[in-house]
RNA sequence: GGGGGUGUAGCUCAAUUGGUUCAGAGCGCUGCCCUGUCACGGCAGAGGUUGCGGGUUCGAGCCCCGUCACUCCCGCCA
């Protein structure tokens, strides 16, 4: 018996015609003598009907079927009985009239059901078997594949090769912790997992491979969250001969055919653009959503010289004033503010000042403090209206950044719980993010830093800053975001040695001798005539589950691992035999 | 490393301030009945050391301490 369709295919054209089905007893609904069951496969639901006056040796062997018993039948298409259509199921007009039923496998009565209803995670992930049979998670499997064949289609379309680079790398101690892999033929010597294929893609570029992509398994040895799991998928891609614009528009034409792909949306190109400075003073992150306003607003020069000593000294000290309209949010309780005030202590603030504007009234401790011409510019800059919440951050420059835009976030997600803000989630805001800083200095170490990797170049007209600005000079690094997610980031690189080496040792102070031990390759490899190359990538497990309409990649992975990086249906990690430990020449050391 | 949440029947959950039926409901499961259901229906039934360990108390699902698991967040993720 082999099978003419799937379960989500038959339609009202198809009644007469013999067919043959396999799948998974979904539901079974038995009358005493005719039997329903929804027959289940990848693709959706059929209804087939097992009818004692029809076909009495099948309908018996029936009687014995129960929940993901997997059966294959042939029977013959036929429209339902007027009047008993089901709307709800696209095969919901048909029924399959079954001649012929064969019993594949019996089944235990499952430890959930395969259904809409959510069990625990942690069951799920211990039988994950069979919670991908959910509906829901075979159509997250299935938007996983088009939107990886999108991706294909596209780098193919315009001349990009998929290349394959080593699982077993290097470690390269910077940045994420690495998981490591003992090497019985090297004692005492260990390979990395990749954290990503950066170094491999700009060794392709030197190779001449020009257009490269890689839908690539990357490994981070990091505590996880929601949309962090320890090895994860990158879009990884890297051109030469561009400059960043000709990156940003090949990557706009990537998304806009990915959604074509997954959703039959069209997108409107191109997206847009803001340097860092701007979305930080704006929004107060770098990754910032722009589907709703409540954006920070300047008051240094109106507060310099304030009656009020906290934001005067602010000033006075170098730092700044802002505020963002929290519209609507006046009726926040004392327990609300000061949630408030907590969540902007965890980022940095001494305390929060603000003023409610309720009953013709400015509700605030701190009011009494402010001049006619400060509340003047209050009301003008942030429309103050009745009803609204003001919230203020004075301090260093990035700490109120990094105040004000958090609170931005946890102010807009009480606002969208009490219906007061609708943010939808089907609104694509694409945001280019540019002109990043290259480098930050890390004071306790008095050292600066590659703000994004080594291998990112400075824009050409800040190279001359180097040497005696080394903060001021921006990278030409880029992030794409799309609403309040960073979905994808790169930049140009270096492609000189001598550039290279100047980043290494005399800039980020890598010792000579651990630069080359490191990244002497590169080096070398850049002597031979390495092409000006650029590149990015994008986290594809965060770009399926926001096209699938889910912030958790657990979702959008067939088989994820816990908050603490275990899987709970095969129960790994796990102990080894000593005998593996010996052949590797490795001895633990464990505590208690 | 730190903070929050959760843990009661196979699953999802309920169980006033610790106090008589406080061990319950729905779904699922088992048996019987039922020929047009699709949340099928009816009748009957099985099923739990309340995650685990300890403590307080006359008495603990409920309070305290510890521990484990899952989860969310901060740190971390060049």
């Amino acid at each position: 018996m082999k099978r003419t369709h799937h379960c989500s295919q038959l339609r009202a054209t198809d009644v007469g015609h013999k067919v043959a089905l396999a799948g998974w007893v979904h539901v079974r609904r038995d009358h005493g003598g005719i039997v329903f069951i929804d027959l289940r496969d990848r693709e959706g639901l059929t209804q087939i009907v097992f009818d004692p006056q029809h076909n009495k040796p099948s309908w018996e062997l029936a009687q014995a079927l129960r929940s993901e018993f997997v059966v294959a039948v042939e029977g013959v298409v036929r429209s339902r009985p007027a009047g008993t259509d089901n709307p709800k199921l696209p095969t919901g007009q048909i029924e399959v009239l079954v001649h012929t039923l064969e019993v594949l496998n019996s089944s235990e009565t499952p430890p959930f059901q395969i259904d809409e209803t959510q069990a625990g995670e942690d069951l799920r992930l211990q039988y994950r078997y069979l919670d991908l049979r959910r509906p829901a998670m075979a159509k997250n499997l299935i938007l996983r594949h088009k939107v990886a064949k999108a991706v294909r289609d596209y780098f193919d379309a315009n001349r990009f090769l998929e290349v394959e680079t080593p699982i077993l790398f290097k470690s390269t101690p910077e940045g994420a912790r690495e998981y490591l892999v003992p090497s019985r033929v090297n004692p005492g010597k260990f390979y990395a997992l990749p954290q990503s294929p950066q170094q491999f893609k700009q060794m392709l570029m030197v190779a001449g491979v020009e257009r490269y992509f890689q839908i690539a398994k990357c490994f981070r040895d990091e505590d996880l969250r929601a949309d962090r799991q320890p090895e994860f998928t990158q879009i990884d891609i890297e051109m030469s001969f561009v400059t960043r614009d000709d990156v940003l528009a090949m990557m706009e034409g990537l998304v806009a055919h990915i959604w074509q792909a997954a959703r039959g949306e069209k997108l409107p190109l191109p997206f847009q653009r803001m340097a860092y400075k701007d979305v930080m003073e704006r929004f107060g992150s770098d990754k910032p959503d722009t589907r709703f306003g409540m954006e920070l607003v300047d008051f240094t020069e109106d507060f310099k010289a304030s009656a009020f000593k906290v934001f005067r000294s602010a000033v006075d000290s170098g730092g700044v004033v802002k505020a963002l309209n929290a519209k609507g949010l006046a009726g926040a309780t004392q327990g609300q503010i000061e949630q408030l005030t907590e969540t902007a202590k965890s980022f940095g603030a001494k305390g929060l000042a603000y003023i409610k504007v309720e009953a013709g009234e400015w509700k605030s401790p701190i009011v009494k403090f402010f001049s006619e011409a400060e509340k003047a510019a209050l009301i003008q800059k942030l429309k103050i209206e009745e009803g609204d919440l003001i919230l203020f951050g004075a301090d260093k420059r990035e700490s109120v950044w990094e105040v004000l835009g958090r609170l931005r976030l946890v102010v807009a997600d009480i606002l969208k719980k009490t219906g007061k803000l609708t943010v939808r989630d089907d609104q694509w805001n694409f945001l280019w993010v540019i002109d990043f800083p290259l480098l930050e200095y890390r004071p306790e170490e008095g050292k600066y830093y590659a703000r994004q990797h080594p291998f990112t170049a400075a824009v050409p007209e800040d190279v001359h800053l180097l040497d005696t600005d080394p903060l001021k000079v921006r990278g030409s690094q880029y992030d794409l975001v799309l609403n309040g997610q960073e979905m994808a980031g790169g930049s140009i690189r270096i492609h000189r040695p001598d550039m290279q080496k100047k980043m290494f040792e005399e800039v980020l102070k890598i010792p000579a001798d651990v630069a080359k031990a490191r990244f002497g390759y590169m080096l070398e490899a850049f002597r031979y005539g390495a092409p000006p190359h650029g590149g990015i990538a994008f986290g594809f497990d965060r770009l399926v589950a926001t096209l699938c309409g889910t912030s958790n990649i657990r979702d959008v992975i067939a088989f994820p691992k816990t908050a603490k990086a275990f899987d709970l249906m095969t129960d790994s990690p796990s102990e080894v035999e000593p005998k593996q430990l010996r052949d590797l020449h490795i001895k633990l050391d464990l505590e208690s």
